[in-house]
DNA sequence: GTCATTTAATTCAACCGTTGAACAAATTGG
DNA sequence: CCAATTTGTTCAACGGTTGAATTAAATGAC
């Protein structure tokens, strides 16, 4: 499956996949880092020679090539008990690379810098709103922002190695923001108009802005911030339209042209409500942000988007009867449609984030509910549905995360600079 | 992802994705065979060497061991305009393993051998009603075909050399099948019953019997029956269950505990009639295979699944009023629970193959006019819906293809074959 | 018919990086 | 104090790729 990282932007000179010389070492390098960030505790050499099965030798000398190239530090050896040489713990470095997370909204910008170790060393919010605003100058302000959490990082010894940038819509071939309704954007060449400002520090394999759906990002982010391993889980947000992120053995599922996720178009009553799309009974009709606002009386409010959800969960929380039981439909008609993701693609997790994340103790009931009723396997095998473990601007942390996450995939490219 | 191969069996004993001085070789006889499959004329090693980035001589050295190892064969050399050394083309060759594709179904039992250069060499039905049958005497006479099948490779001078079994059911770890309705099967532990009847030749790091689900298997005969390349797709069939198939970027994608693929219970009106799963309203109480009898009138006419397809297909063909209306009705579900599927995984072709590949005429245009409707992106990017390719038991042909597949990804366990 | 030119395939010494074994370092515990 | 144990480093050898040289097999000009 076509993962995040190999969507767009510079696509590496691959062999075919065949194994040159050069190859060994290089994959040596992506195996030692993989398991030095999976570990729950620091390994030492000998450990990972045994989990890998290479010789002492080769891990030490792989090991030394990562220490020299600031991706990975040794932790001064534990004590032990009973005889032996005591083992040097390794770690991740903490100011090696770090990777930059950006995300336009409809009112805000944010940026944030996660380092190796996945720890968010600067988040910056800028509240706006930016639907007034044409693509350039959201972007010229987003630039701004950048360079302030570029400037931060610099002093923390930081070098920032690759940027996402996480758009409320579909994105396409190169970086081009197709449609991205809540916004008014349609075919914006993002790359384009930021080419003449640098975000980030040149490395040899990492595009140096990538642009996702914010969806996507956001259940990236829940991906990392997860235990190592290959997880799939359906991330659930809730806007005006409905978007999921979908992930499959470990890696972001994005779709033949990256337009996969379009969960509020699966249709709940198929001879209900007039949808946008051209269909009708779509989900978004009925667990949609507008749908839940006009049910709960709130039509016309025009609200932002997370502004509209802190309203219904206050209003949820003070027991509104017309919120409660609008939050309650809403979240059987998401449990309906979830079932049926769940039996399609056997997934045991379902996390709702984004606006549902607000309002997750009233839509999880419901949705647990259809699920447990609707999915075949539930009573063998129960399906979790939690909130999202990470707070707010989880897109821009997830697609920090995930650049992060490619220096470790690849560190060649970091290893090579000059310095 | 997790692909077909990696569900159950024999694990390969993997050293985490290390790279060590032996895995050099063994990755660049995968490569180079993958790219003798796939190549839509006969490559020269020149051509092998400029498309893998390995220099010739190690190309030369990779294509001396696949040569002596029976996978690979020399074409004669074409005739060639201007100077220059003839080159000699080569190809997957036809004489060394195959793969054998099983089949059990409701009322028919199949084999059959496929080989390298994924050609149909042997194809066994044999009829007979397996409901009433234990699956020990099923299994029995199962591997009786079996043997007849492998009897006729032999005498192609052709090697066995991998197994898959396909169900029509759920089939969980280890190859146990944990539940077939339409058999009256459950929990039964299909490897175990036929433990003491070697069904093909041991070839190291492929296991020597996989089960698998029947929709699955189609899926991965459609997958290979295809152009090379990542493929994606969803495999629709239809019968008293409806099952899918789904192919992501050129894998069978299985879900976390094999059970993916599960569209007939996908709600398309979730106040409608009452399923047996506990939900209501689900895909396959209006498209199911006993839906569609019943609203053509042919309900209790207790009929094999393939051949109520054909009666169906037959009142359909003389254009039965109340059959094209059946139809019609179960097309429109259909349409309407694919086109989610579409929206969520951004797929852009659908298969209609199991039971409904001989009722697509009259299935496909309704369903493509939901999909036109409610589908996002289908202005821009139609969705092609269409016929599955292979005929009948295309689940043995793709379990047989698969297992041949597997040789091909990895031929060093065949080539370390004494003899 | 001969030979220059061109392309494919093979051979070869050199190199890269892993390897198993030997050795050094750093402890614990008797 | 020293044997035993575990970790980390060093080392000559090896497997397999490598770039260049050589051989093979044609075409086409003369």
């Amino acid at each position: 499956m076509t993962a995040v990282w190999q969507c767009q932007g510079v696509t590496s000179t691959s062999t075919a996949g065949a194994v040159r010389q050069g190859s060994l070492r290089e994959l040596n390098l992506a195996v030692v880092l993989r398991r030095i960030a999976a570990a729950d505790r620091p390994p030492s050499r000998a450990e990972l020679a045994a989990a890998t099965g290479l010789t002492r030798a080769t891990v030490s000398a792989v090991v030394d090539d990562l220490i020299a190239g600031r991706l990975v530090a040794e932790a001064d050896p534990a004590p032990r008990s009973g005889a032996g040489r005591p083992a040097r713990g390794l770690v991740l470095a903490a100011d090696g690379p770090a990777g930059l997370g950006l995300e336009i909204n409809v009112d805000y910008l944010a940026a944030c810098v996660v380092d190796l170790t996945g720890t968010v060393r600067h988040h910056l919010v800028r509240r706006a709103d930016l639907r007034p605003v044409s693509p350039a100058d959201a972007l010229a302000r987003l630039a701004a922002l950048a360079a302030e959490a570029r400037a931060a990082a610099v002093r923390d010894g930081l070098t920032l190695a690759g940027a996402a940038l996480a758009v409320p819509g579909l994105v396409g071939e190169g970086g081009r923001v197709r449609l991205a309704p809540n916004l008014g954007w349609r075919d914006v060449d993002v790359p384009a108009l930021l080419a003449d400002r640098p975000l980030v520090e040149p490395v040899a394999g990492i595009p140096p802005l990538l642009v996702e759906n914010e969806a996507n990002l956001a259940a990236l982010g829940e991906l990392h911030a997860g235990p190592p391993g290959p997880a799939s889980f359906l991330h659930v947000s809730g806007e005006i339209g409905i978007g999921a992120g979908i992930v499959l053995d470990g890696a972001l599922y994005r779709g033949a042209r990256g337009w996969s996720g379009e969960i509020g178009h699966i249709p709940v009553d198929p001879r209900g409500r007039p949808c946008r799309c051209g269909g009708q009974g779509c989900l978004e009709r009925y667990a949609g942000q507008e749908a839940i606002l006009a049910a709960a009386g709130l039509a016309g409010a025009d609200l932002p988007a997370d502004t509209a959800a802190a309203r219904l969960a206050d209003l949820a929380g003070a027991g509104d009867p017309a919120t409660l039981a609008a939050l309650a439909d809403a979240g059987t008609a998401l449990g309906v449609a979830v079932a049926g993701v769940v039996n399609l693609l056997d997934l045991d997790t379902v996390v709702l984030g984004g606006g549902y994340a607000p309002l997750a103790p009233w839509l999880r009931p419901p949705v647990v509910a259809e699920v447990s009723r609707r999915v075949l396997t539930a009573a063998w095998s129960p399906v979790t549905v939690r909130p999202a473990a990470l707070g707010a601007q989880s897109a821009a942390v997830g697609g920090a995360a995930s650049m992060v996450r490619r220096i470790v995939d690849q560190p060649v490219g970091w290893l090579a600079r000059p310095g």
